[in-house]
DNA sequence: AAAGCGGTACTTTTT
DNA sequence: GTACCGCTTT
């Protein structure tokens, strides 16, 4: 038993086995942090603790998963699989559903994503006639969400002189009214945002002192990882927990602090030592990830910051190559350099794609790098960005879904009503809407029963709102009977939105339908696993949990799902990853190549103003640099599209500050065009020149340019001027032949056929087009 | 009600 | 460069 434990050096040894009282575990970038958390659970499920007592929170669904597959190696799959393991939001979703009662919800209460809060928030501001200029929506759903982070609640921040003084200076005096109406629109929609998840965590703990000593007598296990990323309702519910027997381990690195702006507090690491005066700490400083070179450098990086606690990470592997930094002429030619130069690694030592990482601070920044690898063949695959479960036609059914579960969101109810098109328009729904306001009702009870509300409605627009609320019903009522799959694959078909896709034959309306495919692919692999889950074991019953393969428990936590977590085909694993920094966070690539490192956009141009936020985005440059196992290759380009115009740009300070032993500047210049930008000239020129020297962007198609030249400007021809057969171009749509001319008057239109849009009717007194012969 | 057109604002990072 | 909004028309 334990024999494991041999696979770990003494300090780590040593973190594993100090299993009671509090713990706090600081590791450096690459230490083996991980592996401490893992062997810890394997340690404690070997001497025979129950998986059902230990809690272990991540900061990703994907870091849980992975932990749980190496627990499972090391102590068999059936003990693995009964940890509560996760993130602080499913986590405590499932446990909110449970108790959902006695805070005032029901059990299958929505949770929003950011998207959903601010659409609301949005049509919140618009009610309240506010200026939208001055009351962003994203702007307000921050300040409400570090209110809600710091456990202010609605009533609190209206209460608060401080706080109210604050948004009166900055001119938006009515965001504590915003957040009331919020916190109510919310609860009558019987729906959680995802600072909500943790806040009313903290209600329940806080107001429920049986169901508080219920779940610290259940976890007498607490595990935290990256801790210095949590934030103070995060800090509050540990604490609350781990009261009881202070079995609590956390585990961070302060270096690595980069989610300061989502309400983050590294003071958390601090505080640890206040709260738990009989701690032991232990510090894993020996790197076993990077080369010399690699953790020398990183080191030389974070001792520019001011705010740390002190430690230097040193390893005993090779010096290994220098750090290469590129400079280029455009985000083209760095895409195509960091695609040859793969190209070439793969050749000459014989790398997989899987070993090579792409490294950004923004996710517009993907682009240009597809782009590149596409042409050179090289297969990839991009990590968050928009999220499959974002994308319009997916949150659409998603939408259907939510109404069925939860006739109470709103949200879901008023974008799906009248999509796809079944003639309930704008007109009808403010009726409905005045009336669900005048009569306190929600609008579903207005929708299903107009007649009871006395809206003066048309006949047949009664009969489309009956339509409409039967066939809800209908699904409504088979939550139970059928499974996920099942249920939502009639669910796309007899609402229409699978027609609505398939009707039309454009590529963008044939890759949403493919889309909502995928979506229902995805409800059919979420019954065959929860069902071979089934039946090997048994899961521990929570109170409230229903049909384990239905549509409802899909949707309890799509909405905390991320594409990070949704690992495809095993078989298809060996592509190279293009992601965020903030995404990279954890993981290793032997190579590494970080792009853009250009002032104002690595450090962001929004975090220059103050010293915290620009040291945070050096952290967030430790945490890139500290990815990389063998070699690591930092570019940089003299310009860039930004806003669709062309900018000029300056090398980020962050290459300046690397121990110039550790790196090699190299001067090779990929060209993709004749075109090279002549250095002289941009020196002196503003970085944010804006001038709109037009440029053309390289990937601009020269036969676009040619037909410009020949034919002048898109306007309106005659009938007279047009003919059968005859190739014309659109703005929108492109090429296309005219197959049919018709109509008299105002009402003559052309019907083209487009390549790649289908067929169109164009009315000839608006569309504007071109000849083409 | 639906489609097309033109204007505007937007991009930091994520559960 | 594009996604979204609002206006206009049939």
């Amino acid at each position: 038993m334990a024999d494991f434990l041999n696979q770990l050096n003494d300090s780590q040894k040593q973190a594993v086995k100090e299993t009671e009282g509090p713990v706090m575990v600081i590791a450096g970038a690459g230490s083996g942090k991980t592996r401490v958390l893992t062997y810890r659970i394997a340690y404690l499920l070997s001497k025979g603790v129950s998986p059902f007592s230990i809690l272990a929170l991540t900061f990703t669904n994907k870091a849980a998963k992975e932990m749980k597959e190496r627990i499972a190696s090391l102590v068999g799959h059936n003990l693995a699989r009964n940890l509560w393991m996760g993130t602080f939001h499913s986590v405590f979703a499932r446990i909110l559903r449970a108790e959902a009662d006695k805070i005032g919800f029901n059990n299958n209460f929505t949770i929003y994503d950011t998207t959903d809060s601010k659409r609301l928030i949005k049509k919140i501001i618009k009610e309240q006639n506010l200026d939208e200029k001055a009351y962003n929506p994203g702007l307000v759903l921050n300040r409400i969400s570090s209110a809600k982070n710091n456990l202010i609640s609605a009533h609190d921040y209206n209460e608060d002189f401080e706080i109210q003084l604050h948004d009166k200076q900055a001119n938006k005096p009515k965001i504590g009214l915003l957040y009331s109406i919020y916190q109510n629109r919310l609860a009558k929609a019987s729906a959680m945002d995802f600072d909500d998840l943790l806040f009313f965590t903290n209600v329940l703990l806080r107001d429920f002192p049986d169901v508080l000593y219920k779940y610290q007598k259940k976890f007498r296990y607490i595990l935290v990882d990256e801790y210095q990323d949590t934030n103070y309702s995060q800090y509050l519910i540990v604490k609350k927990l781990a009261s009881d027997n202070e079995n609590l381990c956390i585990v961070g690195d302060d270096a690595q602090s980069i989610y300061a702006f989502r309400g983050a507090n590294i003071a958390n690491i601090l505080n640890f030592k206040k709260d738990y005066p009989e701690h032991k700490i232990f510090k894993l400083e020996q790197n076993y990830r990077s080369t010399q070179n690699i953790v020398k450098a990183a080191n030389g990086i974070i001792k520019n910051n001011k705010e740390q606690i002190f430690k230097e990470i040193w390893t005993s592997n090779d010096t290994g190559e220098k750090i290469r930094i590129l400079n280029l002429s455009s985000e083209a030619e760095e895409a195509a350099m960091v695609a040859s130069k793969i190209s070439d690694k793969k050749d000459n030592d014989k790398a997989k794609n899987k070993d090579f990482a792409i490294l950004y601070r923004t996710n517009a920044q993907s682009r240009a790098i597809e782009e590149a690898l596409r042409k050179k063949q090289i297969p990839y695959k991009v990590f968050g960005g928009l999220s499959f479960y974002q994308r319009k036609e997916v949150k659409d059914v998603l939408a259907y879904f939510r109404l069925i579960i939860n006739n109470k969101d709103e949200d879901a109810l008023t974008r799906i009503i009248n999509f796809p098109a079944r003639g309930i328009g704008n007109t009808t729904i403010n009726k409905l809407i005045v009336a669900a306001n005048e009569n306190n009702a929600s609008l579903w009870d207005v929708v299903e029963n107009p007649a009871k509300f006395k809206i003066p409605l048309g006949s047949n627009i009664i009969g489309r709102l009956s339509d409409f609320s039967s066939m809800i019903k209908s699904f409504n009522l088979q939550l139970n009977k059928l499974n996920a799959y099942e249920l939502g694959k009639k669910v796309a078909k007899e609402s229409g939105i699978l027609k609505f896709y398939f009707d039309q034959d454009n590529p963008e309306a044939i890759n949403r339908k493919e889309n909502v495919e995928e979506l229902i692919n995805g409800l059919s692999e979420f019954c065959e696993i929860i069902n071979s889950e089934n039946n090997i074991n048994q899961t521990e019953d929570v109170e409230g949990e229903e049909k384990a393969d239905s549509l409802e428990a899909f949707m309890q936590d799509v909405a905390l799902m991320t594409d990070l977590d949704t690992e495809n085909d095993p078989k298809d694993t060996n592509k190279v990853s293009l992601m965020t920094i903030h995404s990279a966070k954890g993981l290793e690539f032997p190579n590494v190549f970080l792009v853009g490192l250009e002032e104002n956009l690595f450090p962001s141009f929004m975090s220059t103003g103050s010293s915290t936020e620009l040291e945070e985005e050096r952290r967030l440059f430790y945490v890139a640099v500290t990815r990389a196992m063998n070699s690591l290759t930092i570019s940089h380009c003299d310009s860039r599209f930004k806003y669709g115009n062309f900018n000029f740009c300056e090398p980020s300070r962050f290459i300046e500050e690397l121990n110039k032993d550790c790196i090699e500047e190299c001067f090779e210049h990929y060209q993709t065009s004749k075109k090279t930008f002549d250095k002289n000239k941009t020196t002196g020129v503003s970085k944010s020149d804006s001038s709109k020297k037009s440029l053309t962007p390289l990937k601009k198609s020269s036969k676009k340019t040619v037909n410009q030249e020949n034919n002048g400007e898109f306007r309106i021809f005659d009938k007279e001027n047009l003919s059968v057969n005859m190739i014309i171009e659109h703005q929108k749509f492109g090429e296309g032949k005219i197959i049919e001319i018709g109509g008299e008057n105002d009402n003559t239109q052309a019907t083209v056929v487009f390549n790649g849009f289908g067929k169109k009717k164009l009315l000839l007194k608006y569309a504007k087009i071109k000849l083409i012969n």
